[in-house]
RNA sequence: CGCGGGAUGGAGCAGUUCGGUAGCUCGUCGGGCUCAUAACCCGAAGGUCGUAGGUUCAAAUCCUACUCCCGCAA
């Protein structure tokens, strides 16, 4: 197993283990991932968390800006195996064919469900009381191909996107040991998706980070949990975009204009919705760290926020 | 050189316009009340006001440079 050459395509946090399970166990070619990109107010340029773990590694990087165009140097390498997670561009059908043992894809869901770039956020948002990772073959589509094996994990009430995608990225190692060993001996399994059954988790959008309270107050707790801890939703409260970064869903029902509050105390910032309420349990005001509602009572005067709406 | 906000006891903030005794809400510690308490009452400790210079009799406050944090936009 140690000479199965393994070329590793990925790029955010999620499949860093991945990378390292690769490094320890195959012999890693090479790693692609995104260009570096000027990130922040700065323009600081920004390694991907791939491209950090394969340096401390001393790892080839390739980062092609068009993968569709740029794959000379990944073919010339020759990898029996590509194995991608998170790469974050089209991979062309050249590459795809290439490797003996194909391509393969660890996916944050259980495919035909959430296939796209954001599985874990919407799972959460959605409100499944299940997700998982899936490996399989990749193919010209989008999250496709056909599948390999899968492992199965319960979502809780209380995950938000960050619990849940540490859960999963600690799945996702453990599948891979099983599943490519069975790949080498060709015993896999190979499952065509139910297109029928597709549905799909693309990237978060500006809309869909912001808050309307005239939904539900289910539905608002799991944006808000899917969404923590990042990108974060928020709501606008007098000009001002205000984080909410956690919530409880409340029992009481008020007559209330949706997104209006209704009362402020250390329990938390109590909010009317389409349906009941909601308590904003941490929060953050521009320019302003992350606060729990708890502290952010001491510096204001709580009256003063009574009876504002949320829009 | 993209736009903007911020840094003040352990936490969240006011005070900066117009220089002149370090303030609020909490927390912590001690004491009291209470069957009891996260509630209430009394008291205490705790801050070179982000850093470095400058102006001034006097700087949290005015001037200059820098560091760090954050929202938006990418």
């Amino acid at each position: 197993m140690k000479d199965l050459k393994v070329i590793f395509m990925g790029t955010p946090e999620f499949c860093v283990p991945i990378l390292r399970f690769i490094i320890e166990n195959y012999s890693c070619l090479a790693v692609v991932t995104q260009p570096d990109k000027e990130v922040g107010r700065k323009h600081e340029i920004v390694y991907s968390p791939v491209k950090k773990e394969a340096l401390r590694h001393e790892i080839k990087v390739l980062q092609p800006n068009k993968i569709k165009e740029e794959y000379d140097d990944i073919l010339a390498l020759n990898p029996d195996i590509i194995i991608t997670c998170a790469y974050g561009q089209i991979i062309p059908e050249v590459i795809l064919n290439a490797p003996k043992y194909g391509c393969i894809n660890v996916h944050a869901s259980l495919l035909p469900e959430l296939r796209g770039g954001a599985p874990i956020h919407k799972a959460i948002i959605y409100g499944l009381k299940k997700t998982g990772i899936t490996i399989m073959y990749m193919d010209k589509g989008m999250d496709t191909g056909d599948m390999i094996s899968k492992v199965s994990v319960p979502i809780e009430d209380n995950d938000t996107a960050e619990s849940l995608h540490d859960k999963l990225m600690n799945v996702s190692v453990p599948l891979l040991e099983k599943t490519i060993p069975e790949i080498v001996k060709g015993t896999n399994k190979r499952e065509k998706q139910d297109n029928s059954k597709a549905t799909y988790a693309y990237n978060v959008s500006r809309e869909e980070e912001h808050v309307d309270f005239n939904k539900n107050s289910k539905e608002i707790y799991n944006q808000i949990r899917g969404l923590n801890s990042w990108p974060g939703a928020y709501a606008v409260l007098e000009e001002n975009n205000v984080k909410i970064w956690s919530s409880k869903i409340n029992d009481k029902v008020y007559d209330a204009k949706p997104g209006t509050i209704i009362s402020v105390t250390k329990e938390g910032i109590e909010v009317a919705t389409k349906d009941g309420s909601i308590l904003i349990t941490e929060l953050q005001m521009p320019g302003k760290r992350k606060v729990l509602v708890r502290e952010f009572i001491n510096g204001i005067k709580k009256e003063d926020f009574v009876g504002k709406v949320f829009c």
